[in-house]
RNA sequence: CGCGGGGUAGAGCAGUUGGUAGCUCGUCGGGCUCAUAACCCGGAGGCCGGAGGUUCAAGUCCUCCUCCCGCAACCA
């Protein structure tokens, strides 16, 4: 019987349009996926969405639809998550959306088992409740002891809400991140531990009542299951635990590798293992934490708008090329700096002149020289042993790094194979054989090589670039027989007298400058096209009264001095003269707009009469004025500067 | 002192248990002409962030410092 293969990426959160972070994710558990079916395992392999929650009520709302129906046009609608995969080539054989009713069914019972257990139980969730609002705060997010969002007074609050007993598994868990592989990297073990296990585990909040999309609890209808029990639960409903949907779970269960983001290593590898145990169900083998895609050393996000679109990449480059270049570039375990010219880089260097152009000079040769159809004959000669010892031990070589998750360490081994066939051709100057009737045989020979390796290596790639491989194989004339694993590791496979035909490039060098142009207009247009130009905040509702608008102190301020506050991005530290004769010191929080010596001089408003704020240990009297609007999406803030003329401390009314 | 990751040729990165510093691109020079102006060979280019320490020997181990990046915090 074979053997069995369960791999997953997470289940992705679609309140957006997915990216190249998440493109990234699903391309190396395919790979992955497909190497494994290559070998001979029975693989299953599980994707899907994440589709609770009050992000997606709310985004719902926003667009004026029902959740339901703004989850299915970003999943299965015109360019969502579905098609993203179809065109990525991804080969999942099942896809899970959390609002599958089988799987609701199951989180259900899944809730209930762990609440029998006695390892959920109720209790309440302790904070401030500002009933304008409606919101919970807790005493951290509170500003001045007042709501954060309105600020008016909150009152002391509980909600009922069901909790997981994850401190009683901490020991258990902590075993498990420090004294076996279970989560890779092992770089990783570090954060986890020190941030979260040392200072302690706490009890985790299950459930709440304050939104409604999501899981009921069904023993408890005022309340739905929170995201760790319902999202994570997913990698076994999917194979039918508790439910009838399907039957796979004592087939494939433990997952052999979970495939997550960075920054959800900690759910996968706490609180998922927690639930298991308490479920008394055997853990997954692996978790690996692999690394983001980001921009120029900056993090991937929509404010600062450098999101890439993996949609206009795959229909610009190709695919595969795609594919590749997610995998070969990046280690898989550490970020990657992703950009337009390395992506380019490396489809015209590894693709264009190292791979197809081998396939091109070779196809080419066997058909001026011999019609497209070698010779029987052979004539080794030492010349082809170290070529021919490369490509014996490529499968052994490319498989150790295969089974590490090392992708980019897997194809390096693959393109020294062929940056060596590029050098053997030059070593043997067919051209020169090709001259020589008596060295027909011979040159025959160096061709044959030549195929064979190209068919071992194109073997080997099946997993990273499946289209191109193909159209490799018919190039070389090699049928489904010799494109196997098996065939990979015997030297030799390929008939004889296979049919070889030239064709076109399989992978064109692109015209970098030009494509990176086209590239930057296409991403800018796009990024126009989705957000609006100029969005302000909509008018305020409620009206105020004259006289608490009048106890509001607005005075004009001259900037004295302004420097960063040490320690914070955001924070700048104002000494400003107010007409007392005393400094006022205002803090603010638009280092991202301005540097401090440009505004020393100038003439701004500030609220003086706010009660005074400790901000990164430093106090604050007041607030400065700003005008913010978002343009494309973007937060733009011009601090309100006004004639030089007004002097310190003239009162605004 | 909040937590973690990182500073190695112009750029992007490898460097396993300490033993003459490597890869890719770029650059300079040469070769070849089968091929997608591709391919092959050679050269130049590094106080391995800084300072101490352990050692016969340190990019590799220890301590301190410094800068960058995430998370967290903060953004009245």
């Amino acid at each position: 019987m074979a053997e069995k293969f369960y791999i997953t990426t997470p289940i992705y959160y679609p309140s957006d349009k997915l990216h190249i972070g998440h493109t990234y994710c699903t391309v190396a558990a395919d790979a992955m996926a497909r190497y494994k079916r290559l070998t001979g395992c029975d693989v299953m392999f599980l994707t899907g969405t994440d589709e609770h929650g009050q992000k997606i009520e709310n985004k719902a709302k926003e667009a004026g639809v029902t959740p339901k129906e703004f989850l299915d046009r970003i999943v299965e609608g015109d360019r969502g998550v579905l098609d993203l995969w179809k065109l990525m080539n991804i080969s999942n054989d099942r896809f899970i959306r959390t609002t599958d009713k089988y799987h609701m069914e199951s989180v259900q019972k899944i809730f209930r088992k762990m609440y029998e257990k006695g390892d959920i139980y109720k209790g309440s969730y302790k904070g401030k409740y500002c009933t304008p609002c409606e919101s919970f705060w807790t005493d951290s997010q509170l500003v001045d002891g007042k709501c954060p969002d309105c600020g008016r007074e909150v009152q002391e609050a509980e909600e009922e809400a069901y909790f997981f007993r994850l401190s009683k598994y901490a020991d258990r868990v902590q075993h498990l991140l420090e004294d076996t592989d279970f989560l890779q990297p092992r770089s990783r073990v570090n954060e986890m531990v020190n941030n979260f296990i040392k200072p302690g585990l706490e009890d985790l909040c299950v459930s709440r009542t304050s939104f409604s999309w999501g899981i009921p609890v069904d023993f408890d209808p005022g309340h739905v299951v929170y995201v760790w029990v319902d999202a994570l639960s997913n990698y076994i409903t999917a194979l039918g635990y508790l439910n009838d949907q399907y039957h796979d779970y004592d087939k494939y269960w433990p997952a052999d590798v979970h495939f997550v983001g960075k920054e959800i290593v900690r759910f996968h590898s706490i609180i998922w293992p927690a639930m298991l145990m308490s479920m008394e169900l055997p853990l997954p083998k692996h978790v690996y934490g692999h690394g983001w895609l980001v921009m120029d050393g900056g993090k991937m996000s929509k404010s600062k708008g450098n999101v890439v679109d993996p949609y206009i990449l795959a229909e610009k480059f190709g695919v595969d090329a795609l594919r590749f270049f997610l995998l070969r570039t990046f280690p898989f375990g550490t970020d990657g700096n992703f950009s337009n010219e390395l992506l380019i880089h490396t489809i015209n260097l590894d693709l264009a002149n190292d791979l197809g152009n081998l396939v091109s000079r070779t196809t080419a040769m066997v058909e001026k020289y011999f019609g497209g159809q070698l010779p029987a004959q052979r004539q080794a000669t030492e010349q082809d042993a170290e070529l021919l010892n490369m490509v014996q031990d490529l499968r052994r070589r490319y498989q150790e790094e295969m089974e590490k998750f090392q992708f980019q360490n897997a194809l390096e081994e693959i393109f020294k194979v062929i940056a060596r066939a590029n050098k053997y051709i030059d070593e043997n100057m067919p051209w020169a054989l090709a001259k020589e009737e008596d060295k027909k045989i011979r040159l025959a020979t160096v061709m044959y090589n030549l195929l064979e390796t190209i068919r071992v290596c194109t073997v080997l790639l099946l997993p990273f670039i499946p289209e191109s491989c193909a159209k490799i194989f018919q190039r070389i004339g090699a049928d489904a027989d010799v494109q196997t694993w098996e065939s990979a590791g015997r030297w030799g496979s390929l008939p004889a007298q296979a049919a070889v035909v030239k064709g076109e490039a399989i992978f064109p060098r692109i015209d970098a400058e030009k494509a990176l142009e086209e590239l930057n207009a296409l991403q800018a247009a796009q990024k126009k096209a989705a957000l609006p130009a100029v969005e302000v905040e909509p008018l305020a509702a409620e009206t105020v009264d004259f006289d608490t608008f009048c106890k509001s102190d607005f005075r004009a301020v001259k900037i004295k001095a302004c420097e960063a506050v040490k320690k914070s991005t955001k924070l700048l530290k104002f000494t400003l003269d107010d007409g007392t004769g005393t400094d006022r010191i205002i803090l603010s929080g638009i280092h991202e707009y301005y540097e401090p010596e440009q505004l020393v001089g100038k003439t701004a408003v500030a609220i003086v009469n706010l009660p005074p704020r400790k901000m990164m240990g430093v106090e604050s009297c007041g607030m400065l004025l700003s005008a913010v609007h978002k343009e494309h999406g973007e937060e733009k803030l011009h601090l309100m500067l006004v004639d030089d003329a007004i002097p310190a401390g003239a009162k605004l009314c």
